[in-house]
DNA sequence: TGCAAGGTCAACCTTTGGGTGGACCCTGGC
DNA sequence: GCCAGGGTCCACCCAAAGGTTGACCTTGCA
């Protein structure tokens, strides 16, 4: 293991995290990290000084999400190899970052073993797929596509608005509405609103964050 | 700067977080780190063993969560110190770790100096509450209380149940489950159940890990 | 003893939501 | 030119949810 070192760029915002992935890094040979960054922009802005062979990338991040930095780098670079690294197990998370062109999609979770034998396994061209990430990408499957009426409609539904509001803020009307919401249950393969509403939070296809912090 | 230093124990299932964690502290002066543990049992065998001074612990672990931890060691330690630490804001998890004995409650996004400035603080007996924490807690008072019943009304709708469902689940009458969710929804100052249940996800009254799997 | 709070249930009414079937329009691809 | 898919809308129906009032029982506390 004396070739050249694995170059290796690490997009993470949370700070004792970011730490911890680089004194990991640090420590395994054949590696070096070459660049850190805090949020998307900085991301993009150190993949290009440094073009590291790896980049590991947490996805939700500041100013630009983890899915937006992977397309636009892979745009410039077709060659760039993204580990995605996050918390977030939500169906759509995984399939939007693979979608993207993730190579690898781990948990924090995991040791650093499984993240160093990620990072070789990706750099030798290959997927690195945990079982069960794979697991919860594979009940995604046969789950049909929502339409963007559809999921502006369940958008809606989950910032808890009723029928005739989701009607006057989409500017149809409330007849529309039903149409989009019966679609939509039938494609969640739920039967009510507030099943669809849970379901669009746990899968991720409607981020938590988005939510209006409400009072009173 | 030369007196004892202050031992710590480190609280945190995720690897990396933890190895970050120990990283940053053991260079900070002052600080010993004694002790890690990856989950709530092993966090009270662990502080059994070491009696830190502080235990920095995450909130979501397995076995025991870090409010049953905080708990158990403050019966029979009532002059343990503990900082949370954790990714969620939540008021419920604020509210409920202040309420079990923590003295200081901090996100991951936070910086090394005021992980270090908060341990300190609190190692001199003082309180460490960042400004946007006090904020979400202040946001919580004056919301009344749920009640067991209604609590579990609450999380029944989560889950996605009906009226009818909720009444065989908890066995009492559909008009009960009504008169219990009228007054739930008037205590989270919602107007129906999708709001409720968006709700008691979002303020963590109902940890979303709790959502079984649906499918089709 | 009395009272408040919580849990249970009922009757009644109004509004909202979900199910079905059909209609029209536009756009892009074959 | 036709068709499929998506978006829009309507009418009709029934079930579900929400609002209100009032009642009864138990427990715990003043």
């Amino acid at each position: 293991m004396t070739a050249e070192p694995i170059r290796v760029l690490v997009v993470e915002d949370h700070h004792v995290v970011r730490q911890g992935l680089v004194a990991l890094l640090s420590v395994a040979d054949g590696l070096e990290v070459v660049g850190q960054a805090a949020d998307g922009v900085e991301a993009i802005t150190q993949f290009r000084k440094h073009q590291p062979a790896i980049t590991l990338i947490d996805l939700r991040l500041p100013r630009l999400s983890g899915v937006d930095v992977i397309e636009r780098i892979r745009m410039e670079s077709p060659g760039a190899r993204f580990i995605v690294l996050t918390t977030y197990d939500g169906d759509e998370d995984i399939y939007r970052a693979l979608q993207a062109g993730a190579r690898s999609y781990l948990l924090k979770g995991m040791t650093s073993e499984e993240l160093i034998a990620a990072i070789r396994t990706v750099h030798a061209g290959r997927q690195h797929i945990p079982p069960a990430v794979a697991q919860r990408l594979a009940e995604r499957v046969g789950t049909e596509e929502l339409t963007q009426r559809e999921f502006d409609v369940l958008e809606q539904i989950v910032h808890g608005k009723s029928n005739k509001e989701i009607a006057v803020e989409l500017l149809i009307s409330e007849a529309t509405v039903k149409t989009h919401i019966n679609s939509l249950l039938s494609k969640l393969g739920v039967s009510d609103r507030t099943q669809a509403a849970t379901a669009a939070i746990q899968r991720g296809i409607i981020p938590l964050e988005s939510l209006p912090r409400q009072r009173q």
